[in-house]
Order: C-alpha cells, then structure tokens, then sequence
DNA sequence: TATTGTTATACTCTATAACTATA
DNA sequence: TATAGTTATAGAGTATAACAATA
C-alpha cells in the first residue's frame, strides 16, 4: 500500500486534509466550545464542573451528594472534592439534615446565586461566539439536528458526559 | 432571586431540563462521540492521541518528533511519550537521519498501516453510529454547519483541539 | 447490616525544566 | 551557541478502597 490514504485521490504531500466526517467535526468543535467556555467562567473562579454541579443545586436546594453522584453517574468521592471546592469557594452550604443525620443537604449560597446569574451571561455570550458563523436560522437547524442525535444516543439532557466514569 | 432559573417560566421540581443552546449541546454531544470513538479504537490497541499521529505520519512519512510537535501545538516531550507508545506497540519506528544524526524520521510499520487501515473502517461505523438520528441530506447539513463553525473559529482542519496546551 | 459521606491512596495524563547528543 | 530529542519530576484530575458516623 502506499502512502496515500483516507478520501482524496490526489494526495499532495500533505495537502488539503479534507473535511473528515461529522463525529470527527462534533469532536472536534465540543472540545474546542468546551475549552474556551472554560476559559470564560475561570475569569468567576469555577470550573466546567461546577456549573453543572450548581445548576443541580439551585434546581432542587437541599438535595444530597448522593442524589448528585448518581444523576451524574460519578462516584460518591468525587462529588466530596468537587462540593469542597464549591464550599471553599463560597458558593454552596453543607447543612447537616436533623431528620438524617448522615446525609448533607445543599444549597447555594448569596454568592453562589450570584455566580449562576453571572455564568448565564458569560453562557450567552459564549454561545454567540460559537455560532458566530451562523444565521439564527441556522443555530436553529444546528439545535434541531444536536438534539436529534442526542436523544437518539441516550445522553440525558443538559448532563455533560465529561463528569462519567461509570459509563467509561 | 427565587430558586427558578435559567429559560423555562415553569421551573417545576427538576422538570424538563431544557434545550441549552448549540454551545453546550455540541460539548455534550462532541464529549459523547469522542468517548465512544475511544472506546471504539481501544480494541485496536490505541489511544485517540495515537489515531492523529500515525495519520500525521502516514501522510507524511519521516517528518519529525518537531514537526508534529509544532502542528499539535504541544511540547516537545508529550511527542516522545506519544511516539514511545507507537513504537512500543511496534505501529511506528524512530529512524536515525544520517544527514542530521539530532532528528528522528518516522515512519509506519507494516503493522501501523494495517492498523491504520482498520482505524479507517472504525471510523465509518463510528460515524454511521453517532448520526445514526440523521438521513442523508441531514449529515450533509450538520457537516456544513460544523465546518462553517471550525473555519470561524481557526480550527485547523483535521487537528483536535485534545491534544493541545499552549493555546490553554 | 446498610447508607452517607470522608479520607487515604494510587494511577493517568501532561507540563516544566534540566540534560544529552549532535550540529 | 542552537536544535532534536530525552529524562526526571511535579501537578492536576479522578478512581478505588478502607473507614466513620448514623440509621
């Protein structure tokens, strides 16, 4: 064999590397919209884990750790470090239940309701960004064909597959 | 600021966790399809960083550690522990330049073809996996999309953003 | 005995910096 | 003195497993 491979027939040296399929293009594009989205809210102080984390908290205060780990399919250890970090921070409150005394109920703090108003900006503001090369008739095309193909994969909405390790 | 937020009116209880925009959905769907294309090539042996590499070197056989280094926009000695690996699993091999005994010229083995080879037809069932929702037309539209984004955005064609740190 | 949370520990990934050998 | 590559080392992230408190 030689050393032309993959799509195109006129394989200069190292020419053109042409578009690849669109799973290497949704890579590629998430990792990147991932990466510059942590860029924006390291300017807060929090890390793309914890969005997740608050928005959890601020959906349904007073939820445990436990309840946490298992919708984001983590396990119980790693929701101690990433609450610990919450809490140094600040943004969110152990209370101990008198109900139960073994489990933490969450919630957010001032500070931490602070937080979420400001990530929503910086998330609307990364979101134009992404889409810049885009018509609002086309980001809603693109939502559309996402969404199909999310559902289709069985990812639970607004659950990032990058806290897993289960299901790894 | 009451406990509701985000976009819904009607924030019941940890209903429906709404759409997000396109940002967050193509992280969560890029993160899903990288995931799965790493489970995907474990079978072969190799780790996603490899995949790139040994088409980087397929393409161009005998560049050096340097130049993959620079095209990556990593350091230098992630490629060493990179091509370490390949050659451990004997799919590339380090050859001395007699002209500049300093580099390294790459190449494939006849094993890292075959690998190659077999990357390419998990590729196309990885593909027809993660747009499995879609029809043809749609593939069409969400790979124009995509590619409309990644040129806006400077992604160079064909490099993942996974590999990188300088730019971080 | 089961459950919630925590700690201690180890492993992987990847960067920095010092170093070797060539030039 | 500059360049290609390597090694040694350290830090982040995240898992496993043992453990403590409570039920």
């Amino acid at each position: 064999m030689s050393t032309k491979q993959q799509t195109g027939p006129d394989d200069g040296p190292a020419s053109r590397s042409r578009p690849r399929g669109a799973a290497f293009l949704l890579s590629q594009v998430g990792a990147h919209a991932a990466a510059r989205f942590a860029e924006r809210i390291g300017d807060l102080g929090v890390i793309p884990a914890d969005v997740g984390l608050l928005r959890m908290i601020a959906t349904r205060p007073g939820r445990s750790q436990q309840s946490l780990a298992e919708e984001l399919a983590v396990v119980p250890s790693r929701v101690v470090t990433l609450i610990d970090g919450l809490e140094r921070k600040g943004l969110v409150e152990r209370r101990r239940n008198p109900r139960d005394r073994r489990n933490h109920a969450l919630h957010l703090t001032a500070e931490g309701t602070l937080v979420m108003t400001r990530m929503r900006e910086l998330g609307s503001a990364h979101e134009n960004e992404i889409c810049a090369a885009l018509d609002d008739d086309q980001r809603a095309q693109l939502i559309g064909l996402l969404e199909a193909i999310a559902a289709q994969q069985n990812l639970a909405p607004g659950v990032h597959p990058g806290y897993r390790q289960t299901s790894r």
